[in-house]
RNA sequence: GGUCCUGUGGUGCAGCUAGGAGUGCACGCCGCCCUGUCAAGGCGGAGGUCGCGGGUUCAAAUCCCGUCAGGACCGCCA
């Protein structure tokens, strides 16, 4: 071995040991006759004190920031008078006896200390090797660590079997676009890179597996995001002669663990609100239950109003406490955002002293609309309520996001805040030909008590529940599960519903629909996306601070220079010619 | 596809509203001094295509147009 310690591991305790120690120096103070180097390694830092003077020390006036050293030395407490209590090894240092230089290093491009958060993500993410030096990102990846192999345990434990599903897979349009892989053995066709492993593990179900899981890697090829990177990694589970219940309690007891594991709490049980509560509470299917400001429904306040921009199918508001100085300038912003999202306009009101309203709209209110908004938004004076018009999902929808822009916390505050949200409906919209558009996937059982409904004439799709569920955390939507269908007749007549013709139902899911006709078994599952969970855990804004290698949003890699092009000859293997323009397919300009 | 923010020595910023010589601050870097610092200190020094292109102007980091890159968001993400 190198090395009989960790530097940042010696304690009070080691005081009279010889140890040898390796890692990189964090920083050099040089005071001509004796230097101090505190050297970092995984664990943490340690001081070391050279006497350059000393055989063996000789080297110690060169050393310079993240050059990698071996120290012999012996660990003595510090000087009275000297302790830092800052740093875990604070109470002792190392007295170098020899200092050997692994390897120098030339100045690093960005300071490595705890201020290398507010360098440019670009610079980090080029030289990320050196990002990952930082304590920080160390510990966001041992919390990554830590979060699977609990995930693994707690599955295992559950009962549940990993197995790995195949990455080159058959392209299916539904969903997300897929990303592709030309095939050299079949020129002009195409595997695609898995979305999720949804088909894979409801086969396994029929193949008997019973209690399936993985920490499958997912691709999509669609805008990135603080939250979505083009491959992430998926907790997906499913389990035979299951329900919604069973697999809400599996996956709760994996999560609870995997919490436990990474913060040393554990979560108490998930409440669960409907799809419906939600959507009217908070204008999300995700939403964010750490703080207030909920949606008011001011249906009934101006259920026979004379005011034209309330004569709508809904009017809802929120109450924005202590914002009623806000300036115009800032409630012309908040209107040209709710534009943007839909509203046909923005109603604010300023509350003032004993209630009175002061807002481009009191003229057209009467005095009991005024008296009743106030009452029942619960308003007081110095508040800024705001109302949106219109369609029920538009407002929903629009007070929804502008609720999350006035009031929401920063990730690292408010605790963790698990929700399951339960009974979404089965199509969430009808597609441009009038057929509906499935809201989770069309393998989804629809509830029980609404079967009946599929098959009645004149029924509103929309208004058919399904058996589907979310785990959302602080506002984050972390993943999602269902019942599926396991009979035949069934999925044919979803499939039937959703517009998709027999014989294209045949041509991309021939497979399932095959294996359903052997004897399938009830099942359900469930899929969560572990990146979004460990950087909530992390406190991280952003997922690709718990990735070590992670893409812009442009989705290029600056270290690597990924996307680029492909050499003409490999392009002649695949049977492929590139139809755009050659300065389309060159590299990022690794410089800026 | 769209909206917004940012781009100034290696790093982080100020300078831009109101055009006047690459001006300033902090860190880092290089050299010298220094035996108790821990963001060491002192003295000295180097380091710039103000992202890129065009326009307006006697004069552009600054104003205008375009473009590229990074970020946040909308669309998209069954």
């Amino acid at each position: 071995m190198m090395r009989s310690h960790r530097a940042g591991s010696l304690r009070a305790s080691d005081d009279g040991s010889e140890v040898t120690l390796c890692g990189w120096v964090d920083s050099r103070r040089d005071h001509g006759g004796v230097v101090f180097l505190d050297l970092r390694d995984v664990e943490g830092i340690v001081q070391v004190v050279v006497d350059p003077s000393r055989a063996g020390c000789e080297q110690a006036h060169r050393v310079r920031g993240e050059w990698v050293l071996r120290v012999v030395g012996t660990v003595k407490r510090r000087p009275e008078g000297t302790v830092n209590p800052e740093i875990g090894t604070g109470e002792i240092e190392v007295a170098a006896s020899g200092l050997e230089v692994l390897n120098e290093s030339e100045p690093v491009p960005f300071p490595l200390d705890e201020h290398a958060g507010e360098v440019d993500e670009g610079t980090r993410l080029r030289y990320r090797y050196l990002d990952l030096r930082r304590p920080a990102m160390q510990l966001n990846l041992l919390l990554r660590s830590r979060v699977n192999s609990s995930l693994r345990d707690s599955m295992s434990r559950q009962g549940f079997t990993e197995v790995e599903t195949p990455m080159l897979i058959a392209s299916t349009p539904e969903g997300a676009r897929d990303f592709v892989v030309p095939s050299r053995l079949s020129p002009g066709s195409f595997y695609a890179l898995p979305q999720s492993p949804q088909l894979f593990k409801q086969l396994l179900m029929v193949g008997g597996v019973d209690r399936y899981f993985q920490l499958a890697r997912c691709l999509r090829d669609e805008d990135l995001r603080a939250d979505r990177q083009f491959e992430f990694v998926q907790y997906d589970a499913e389990m035979s002669f299951a329900g919604a219940d069973d697999v809400m309690e599996v996956v709760g007891t994996a999560v609870a663990d995997a919490v436990e594991a990474a913060t040393g709490e554990r979560p108490g049980a998930f409440p669960r609100m409907t799809w419906h509560q939600a959507q009217e509470r908070y204008g999300t299917d995700k939403p964010d239950v750490r703080f207030g400001m909920e949606l008011v429904d001011l249906g009934p306040v101006f259920a026979s109003t004379g005011f034209r921009a309330f004569q709508a199918e809904a009017v809802k508001g929120i109450r924005v406490v202590g914002e009623g100085a806000a300036s115009r300038s800032r409630l012309d912003a908040l209107t040209d955002r709710a534009k943007g999202l839909g509203a046909a306009g923005l109603v604010w009101m300023r509350v003032g002293e004993g209630g009175a309203l002061e807002s481009p709209v009191a003229k057209f209110l009467s005095d009991d609309e005024r008296r009743d908004v106030v009452s029942a938004m619960a308003a007081e004076p110095g508040d800024l309520l705001l109302m949106v018009a219109g369609e029920r999902r538009v407002a929903n929808h629009v007070l929804g996001v502008l609720r999350l822009d006035l009031g929401r916390p920063p990730v690292s505050e408010g605790g963790l805040r698990f929700l399951w949200v339960v009974d979404f409906p089965l199509f969430e919209g009808l597609a441009d030909d009038g057929s509906p558009v499935p809201a989770h996937h069309p393998f989804t059982m629809p509830h029980p008590d609404d079967l009946a409904l599929l098959d009645a004439e004149g029924v509103d799709l929309l208004g058919v529940r399904s058996q589907a569920y979310d785990l959302v955390l602080n506002g984050w939507e972390l993943g999602s599960g269902s019942v599926r269908i396991h009979r035949r007749d069934v999925q044919e007549r979803i499939f039937t519903l959703l517009g998709i013709a027999p014989e294209t139902a045949r041509e991309r899911f021939g497979f399932l629909l095959d294996a359903f006709r052997f004897g399938a078994p009830p099942h359900a599952g469930f899929a969560f996306g572990v990146d979004r969970l460990v950087a909530i855990l992390a406190g991280e804004e952003n997922i690709r601070e718990v990735i070590a290698f992670p893409k812009t949003q442009s989705g290029a890699d600056p270290l690597t220079g990924a996307p680029g092009p492909l050499d003409p000859a490999q392009l002649r293997e695949l049977g492929l010619a590139v139809a755009v323009p050659q300065e389309a397919t060159t590299r990022p300009d690794p410089e800026r």
